[in-house]
DNA sequence: TTGTAGGCGTTATCAT
DNA sequence: ATGATAACGCCTACAA
């Protein structure tokens, strides 16, 4: 099908060189004649010559492209949550201004977690990035004891020790919780996230040390992230205590969720319960009232993801085992 | 940095057999006694043997990865618009069960575009799907006409003759404006779509001529499918004539800018003014009020892009040229 | 059924 | 500065 390509040889003989003139020439050495250099430039455009990307990585043992692996949990991604998208984005930014490609791999269910690792194994890519990791995942840690570079978006659970990027989720939240007290909110809740991330985790203990330091009592409920989880929790927490007055939602999709939970069950936000969320996407600016939510930097999170793993991957520089993002209060009218 | 990984051949000498015969086991040959594929196998995972897939690539001539070209204009991917992830989900579903690879390649820019013809020129993939398809973008005829198999999400416009699935725009908003009509509006306007690009130029095009069917008046105004647009859109549309009783907006998220700006204007949904939106985002479920829109199955085209590349690629079964996927009207509360 | 050997297209190490 | 000439790791006729 794919019609014949020419060859270094090809582009040789056209200009008549050696191969090993031509392969300088198209890797840019210096030590060539302008003369020579120039009648190779020549024969390359005039055959349209590519230079085979298999033959050059097995020699070079490099691949110019990284992973992206996205554990898709179904649940997650086939609501309109924006996170995935927002850390493609940023990756995919910062690989192509590096001239690396994005290999985007989706691992939703177990048995592709073989694969992942045999692909990475197969020496595929230079580098591997995780988009989010789900409980104590032996994955990582194996990639890493195989050689791969690896680098996680969120700091992974359990004793591995890889190197990742995270944001602030303890600092956030505790602002958000102050903000709520501040109002003089007193009978705060919180739709904390899934149990097994450390995002759900770290927000959930962010929500309680603040809610301790300020003598309140916990009123918590169980999310997955996703909007419908948002109502459900919403609605348990209403039947728990009918008079709660503040919610905090570990991601901005439950706390609309919580909003619409509200708003059936008649409470007007924030008159009557406040409402803060988590993300800051874009959609909670049009929410009904416009949410007030913590803003984590989720594509400059991607960005700072695939400088990482590229520094890895060439050595470069002296790269910190963690960097967290800071997040920020941004107040809207909800809360 | 990447640990030696052992090669066929290491694995022969610890088998006692010859690189042929291993190589044989590795791709499933059947010509190989029992005894001796048992002694293989256990040598490939005592070593931890896996192919090197550079070396297999340059001698098959295969790379078992297929692209996705996403012309990511900042606008539209900025904003919370879910249509590429949903391609990516279907595109990636597919891929995954054919167990090949997806690499992302997002093309903001214009010198991009010659970075993704050397790279599919390079033989670093297998095939290349469009998520989208720009004015008379010349790539994808280039890209056939070096042999690359292609398929375009969203019928190319221009002479190129290449592959591609769509939906049924025309169809599916015939219907839409047909629903305004029966309800007895006589003011329809539309939010039109960029009009360099089929998606926008066809529903359009089923806007104009149901309305030219019914005997009633146009009122356009464009926007860039962003729900911003959409708002500078309904603002500009109400300021043309204050009397609109409907309005058809050509994505969901221009119709949400609609909904938004007829708020803020007095006008009640449905009762001063029906609005439909196109594509049926999960979000719309949840606006203010409900969206009336049409559905269009973006994550089954995005597997059967992936479907048709496949099939191009190993020349198996007929394809045809195009396949449109239906769409379908959804009523709930804005019309 | 199994082994031998050539070649896939580059890069890199030598000489020259 | 340029040109031979090995690798790189695998697949696949062809022989045995």
């Amino acid at each position: 099908m794919t019609r014949d390509r020419p060859t270094l040889e090809a582009v040789a003989r056209r200009a008549g060189v050696s191969r090993a003139t031509v392969s300088r020439v198209v890797n840019g050495s210096t030590s060539v004649a302008a003369g020579i250099r120039e009648a190779v430039h020549r024969a390359v455009d005039e055959l349209g010559y590519v230079p085979n990307q298999a033959a050059r990585s097995l020699v070079t043992q490099r691949t110019e492209s990284v992973a992206l692996i996205v554990p898709e949990t179904a649940n997650r991604v086939f609501s309109d949550d924006l996170f995935f998208p927002a850390i493609i984005r940023g990756v995919g930014a910062e690989l192509e201004a590096a001239d690396k490609q994005l290999v985007l791999m989706m691992t939703g269910s177990a048995k592709s977690h073989d694969r992942v690792e045999r692909y990475a194994a197969a020496g595929h890519v230079d580098g591997v990035m995780f988009a989010s990791v789900h409980g104590s995942d032996p994955l990582p840690g194996a990639l890493v004891r195989l050689g791969v570079p690896v680098v996680c978006s969120g700091r992974p659970i359990g004793g591995t020790t890889v190197p990742y990027v995270d944001v602030d989720h303890f600092g956030g939240v505790a602002h958000a919780v102050r903000h709520l007290v501040a109002l003089g909110r007193r009978r705060i809740a919180t739709i904390a996230g899934p149990q097994d991330m450390v995002a759900g985790i770290d927000r959930l203990a962010g929500y309680r040390s603040t809610l301790a330091n300020a003598g309140l009592a916990e009123h918590v409920a169980i999310g997955d992230f996703t909007r419908e989880s948002g109502i459900a929790a919403m609605k348990s927490l209403l039947a728990g205590d009918p008079a709660l007055d503040a919610v905090f939602a570990a991601s901005d999709m439950m706390a609309h969720g919580a909003l619409l939970a509200l708003r059936d069950a008649g409470r007007r936000v924030p008159d009557d319960v406040a409402v803060i969320g988590f993300d800051d996407f874009e959609i909670s600016r049009y929410s009904e009232p416009p949410l007030t939510t913590v803003r984590q930097p989720i594509v400059d999170a991607g960005r700072t993801l695939a400088r990482q793993v590229l520094g890895l991957i060439d050595g470069s520089g002296e790269l910190s085992d963690a960097v967290i993002l800071p997040t920020e209060l941004v107040v809207r009218e909800s809360a």
